[in-house]
DNA sequence: ATCTACTAACTGACTGGTCAGTTATCAATA
DNA sequence: TATTGATAACTGACCAGTCAGTTAGTAGAT
């Protein structure tokens, strides 16, 4: 019995592969977690078996590696597109700033990626530093930077830049968090640009002479 | 060879094994997260066996949600004591809460667990759920209340009060994340109490008419 | 065009190790 | 000496990683 009679039971497909498996992996490690997220269900959801995997990533740990990794890449590509931006005054350099905050957290999976980098930071202290190094210290150093020179034109008060800096996108990464973690258990959502928006402009006028 | 000869390898102590399997706990779970977590290390740093954590919790599970509600129960306590003390002006009233806030964040764990329950919370929304009702949402409705009030009075400028509350407390969570995250790793500390500080004056400037 | 020989992508049953939870037994206290 | 807190050896389930075998696709011969 049981003859399929017409489609194939697999299909050879060595270029889609390894993304399809991230992509899947990624859905079950922000589901799991780490530890909890079982190779044959990461299997299951890529359609393929868990021995397919193995023909193109060596163990787990290298799966988790590279979902992160391919977390990192379109934020870069993001922090470039700003930095390419002509400078307006600073009050619209930091809106656009929060708008494309906001516009990656509401586009890209950033938020269960960050979950997942807080989570096993201990476990993985590489891959929490990848992202440190090359994600969050640049784009707190551009952030920071910016301040700094609005404070010399005297067109923001003094004040540690790095702290302001943490003071205006943190609103940001609490709404992703919060998203990823009391949403689900049927608490209350933020409407993030909203609240962006208000942050963003109250901390203005409070950061100006 | 090897009679102890004097001390007895072991000694019964009932009463207080519960309080210290669940700081074993904490702390190894908050260093692993839940799955990594063994319950053999976890025994041996309370300087029991594995079997003693038996007589006291039922399952892995238990002992995670004691060390999560143990986590919540000191900050009720403070939060009461907040609203107890007398209400002086609006601003010294926020200078206080992100003051208790700090201290909070300081002198408990506070740090660890709110890891620990980001990265459980698709495994325990139960757990989430203790924390989102018994802790967030009153520390946040308390303060979005005062902030509505102080609107009514005029006092602080039209604005939805929920994100008000979330723009001030936000770089207290995230300093306190970035402390368990990355700082472990060789990022830079953050100073909270500065951070803090500079971050409610700036944006109380903002949000007065 | 059709067949055939071959490659390699893919499968799924299996294994070895780990670890939550159990139990037979011991030893400290009342 | 009866009770029970505590131990340590044990069990069974689970799962990352392996590998012998299967099948889709392909190139070369007819």
């Amino acid at each position: 019995m049981s003859l399929p009679a017409g489609q194939p039971k697999f299909r050879r497909r060595k270029a889609d592969r390894p993304d399809e498996i991230v992509a899947a992996a990624f859905e079950v490690f922000a589901e799991k977690g780490f530890a909890a997220a079982r190779l044959d269900d990461i299997a299951a959801r890529a359609g393929v078996s868990k021995g397919a995997i193995y023909l193109y990533f060596a163990t787990k740990d290298d799966i988790f590696q590279a979902v992160v990794e391919q977390g990192v890449a379109p934020n870069l590509h993001n922090l470039a597109a700003l930095a390419a931006a002509n400078p307006q005054t600073f009050p619209d350099l930091i809106r656009a700033f929060a708008k494309l905050i906001a516009q990656v957290a509401a586009t890209t999976p950033l938020g269960g990626i960050l979950k997942m980098v807080i989570g096993e930071a201990r476990n993985f202290p590489e891959l929490a530093r990848v992202w440190h190094d090359r994600l969050i210290v640049p784009a707190l150093g551009a952030l920071s930077a910016a301040i700094a020179a609005a404070q010399a034109r005297g067109e923001i008060r003094p004040g540690d830049p790095r702290h302001y800096a943490v003071s205006l996108i943190s609103p940001m990464l609490v709404g992703v968090i919060w998203r990823e973690t009391f949403t689900p258990i049927g608490a209350e959502p933020f409407d993030l640009p909203a609240l962006m928006e208000q942050h963003v402009e109250t901390l203005l006028r409070g950061m100006v002479p």
